[in-house]
DNA sequence: ACTAAATCTTAACTATTTCTTAACCAATAT
DNA sequence: ATATTGGTTAAGAAATAGTTAAGATTTAGT
């Protein structure tokens, strides 16, 4: 089941927005202002976010600019249409002016879902000099193939969906958890480790940095 | 019949289009989006697609690098020069620029279509040493004739139509399904087996690498 | 339709690769 | 200074791949 959160301080709307979903089929999280939002994500999986653009305290753009790698659609009052390319262009993935039609919202969302699940597909992740092809299931370093075993490809992979983002130790495992069977995080360092070696002996740059306390990320 | 797939969200155009490819005898499907293109590929067969660029969700870049094995002929307003050159290297197979011209356009699918139908009845796969006379039924490794079952023969054919990627197991036997009864992993095991001791009687070079976890594909 | 030959699947066994565990050392934070 | 986290290593456990042979099934010839 995927998990919405919305970001919604009136209270008539919000519940409204909440019996949709529901209905729908979509789990719902709740949030009546931009700082509890932000607090939401860092704590919970979040897959799409719908997000008021007036907000008390942190204002809805300003959510935008910091959320990455999740779908927001925005809901807002404004109309002109240079706030919907504005919105857009910060970050959010599609807008809808209130009152909103109940088919119309739903539509978008699956929509921007999907998306998220098609991106997960596509044939090359790229970061730096590296490239993930997925055909060939082979990272490739400056041009150079790299053997990696099932755990490893599955950790390169989340680190190339999400390059410039910390990956927490704990979701990653969440994330690898399909490809692996009891991976902890004493196995996920070995497996870490295991593939710096593999990249140390093509190149000395470093492609995988820790984040003490909290996870991996990759090199910026 | 031939099936096209248009994916064009301006209704006008669209329709312009359908109108056009039915009375040149085509069968025509319809997405007005490029997720909703992904998911009719999914589902039905489909010979070829006309794909504009501009689209809402998923963009028409995102959607080449998805495709594979299906000619796509671009359309957009874009005129540069360079765009043309990016598409085309991006996985696109040909492009026209709107407002397009009927007679061009129809002249570029037949053509398309042309190197597709040859391609796909091309008597002939081939792969370093590997040729697989399709005629013949027949795989001739350096030069030597190899006599493949059924079975073998539909595996060899997957690897070849497929060469440098990995082809899963559970893909493989989805592949060849259509000439086998209910084959399954380790039945398929038994088979690469049983070609590679084939193969093995001719020469020593190994052509069928073992992917751990995943698959199989030919050696580079 | 019957028989013989070829092919395919099943299943046990062996070989190989990968994964996890756990001990130890290094680095960082309080 | 000490506790916590990260990094490395090696060995044993677990998973997957490869081999083999026998019996079942399919195909082809008569």
């Amino acid at each position: 089941m995927e998990t919405i959160l919305v970001v919604e301080d009136d209270l008539d709307i919000h519940n409204l927005l909440k019996d949709v979903l529901e209905e729908a089929g979509y789990k719902v999280l709740n949030a009546y202002s931009g700082t509890e939002a932000l607090m939401i994500i860092e704590k919970q999986e979040v897959d799409l976010i719908l997000l008021d653009l007036m907000l008390p305290g942190l204002n809805g753009e300003e959510i935008i600019k910091r959320i990455k790698n999740i779908p927001i659609i925005v809901l807002s009052a404004k109309i002109s249409q240079e706030d919907k390319v504005n919105t857009l262009l910060e970050g959010a993935n599609d807008y809808i002016t209130k009152p909103f039609n109940k088919e119309e919202l739903l539509a978008r969302i699956k929509v921007q879902l999907r998306i998220r699940e098609y991106k997960n597909n596509v044939s090359e992740l790229k970061y730096k000099d590296m490239i993930l092809k997925q055909d060939e299931h082979t990272l490739f370093i400056e041009g150079k193939p790299i053997h990696l075993t099932k755990t490893e490809y599955a950790i390169v992979k989340q680190l190339l969906l999400n390059p410039k983002q910390v990956i927490a130790k704990s979701k990653m495992l969440d994330l690898i958890s399909e490809d692996t069977l009891d991976c902890d995080e004493n196995s996920l360092k070995v497996h870490i480790s295991n593939i710096r070696n593999k990249i140390k002996k093509i190149t000395n740059t470093e492609y995988i940095e820790s984040v003490w306390g909290i996870g991996f990320k990759l090199c910026e």
